[in-house]
DNA sequence: CGTCACCTACCGACCACTCGGTAGGTAATC
DNA sequence: GATTACCTACCGAGTGGTCGGTAGGTGACG
């Protein structure tokens, strides 16, 4: 009588509950939620969730490392897979407008990485060092020699790391007051102010595809 | 037998026990602090605490309306009373990053605000935009038609705020590697690509020449 | 004597996690 | 086709602990 049907989706169910475990980590931090709270959203019990992680802090390194895969995948492939990295990002900051929930987990969850004995700080230090290895390579490609004078693009990488957390922050409190893509299309201008063709040319038409505010 | 003498002090016991909140609560987060924790640090039970503020929540807020307090007082006082607003923004940055413990405070406190029912969502929401708000006049006054062109001042002022907590993060979890200061100088000096300024490693390397507007 | 500062004692809720089951499915053996 | 053996997928009940907060008291001081 009751659900055997999905007895048949053993990896399925997993994967529910990571998804629930996401949004609970989102709605409440990690240290706020609970897997009573988790296990509700799937129609199970807090034990049902162990049943398939062992502890509260394996699963949220699995929902970490999950989410982390999703996003370098969209980043790294789709339809802009040979666009120039620049482009990319304020593409992704324009999808990530449209999904404050995956948002806010990694806003919340990066900062609380910070505090003492935190679980996910190993994953979180580890995936800034190399975000910003890598978008400095990536900028290394694109903007060689044409970056601001005196700005190395390891400094620009962190820079624009900076600029999309601390946006997604003030955004998260403010979605009406912060146009949070169009803000970051106007840093974006800013790092190409050293081309040659410096002070032609409005930062106005540099803001990413669509915009909706 | 016990230190009774301290009880004259009534008025001090309530700034100790915000400042050990204060630490407490950027080690721990606020969900993640306990009153005990905070009780210990200033040898007293948790009951203590409670007699002085009624709930951990109003001993949050307070800890917040303190620290927001002396953060303005500092940047719009002392020495650098009359400097134009980016150079003392420079300095409260080279300031922060001697400490730490402070900067995780906010950089935890305002993440964990955007999650469901947080206390402290107000107080960050009116915050950022008092200081969004306070910041572009300032940059008004400052900058007047020098900003890059296309860059509004409030847009400026919310990448200047975004920036400085963005770096925040990374610093926090990487100083070694993150120089918090030299990053935001050099952003500080994207800001002024109209002007025929230089761009320095360091922001704290600039005369006092001011600048009236 | 009253007030302040603080404590002991306690409560009810919640926490992550464990233990010991049960219901059913699968597959080999007789 | 029945038995045996073993697996996955859970759940009920409990463990020990922590949480914020309350009630009522005690002792020192003015």
């Amino acid at each position: 009588m009751d659900g055997q049907q999905a007895r048949r989706r053993a990896g399925h169910r997993r994967e529910e509950i990571l998804q629930a475990a996401l949004r609970v980590f989102a709605e409440r931090g990690y240290r706020g939620a609970s897997l009573a709270a988790v296990a509700e959203r799937v129609g199970l019990t807090q034990q049902g969730v162990l049943h398939y992680f062992p502890s509260k802090e394996r699963l949220l390194v699995e929902v970490l490392r999950l989410r982390d895969q999703l996003d370098r995948v969209r980043f790294a492939g789709g339809e802009l897979g040979d666009a120039p990295p620049s482009r990319r990002l304020a593409e992704l900051v324009s999808y990530n407008a449209t999904r404050p929930g995956i948002v806010q987990s990694f806003t919340v969850l990066a900062a609380e990485s910070v505090t003492e004995q935190h679980p996910a700080r190993p994953f979180f230090t580890q995936r800034y060092a190399s975000l910003r290895r890598e978008l400095a390579a990536s900028l290394d490609g694109e903007l060689a020699g044409r970056l601001p004078p005196g700005l190395s693009s390891p400094a620009a990488a962190a820079l624009l790391i900076a600029v999309m957390d601390g946006l997604q922050t003030q955004w998260l409190l403010a979605p009406e007051e912060v146009d949070m893509p169009a803000l970051f299309g106007s840093f974006l201008a800013l790092l190409r102010a050293g081309d040659p063709g410096r002070t032609a040319g409005q930062a106005a038409e540099k803001p990413p595809s669509t915009n909706s505010s």
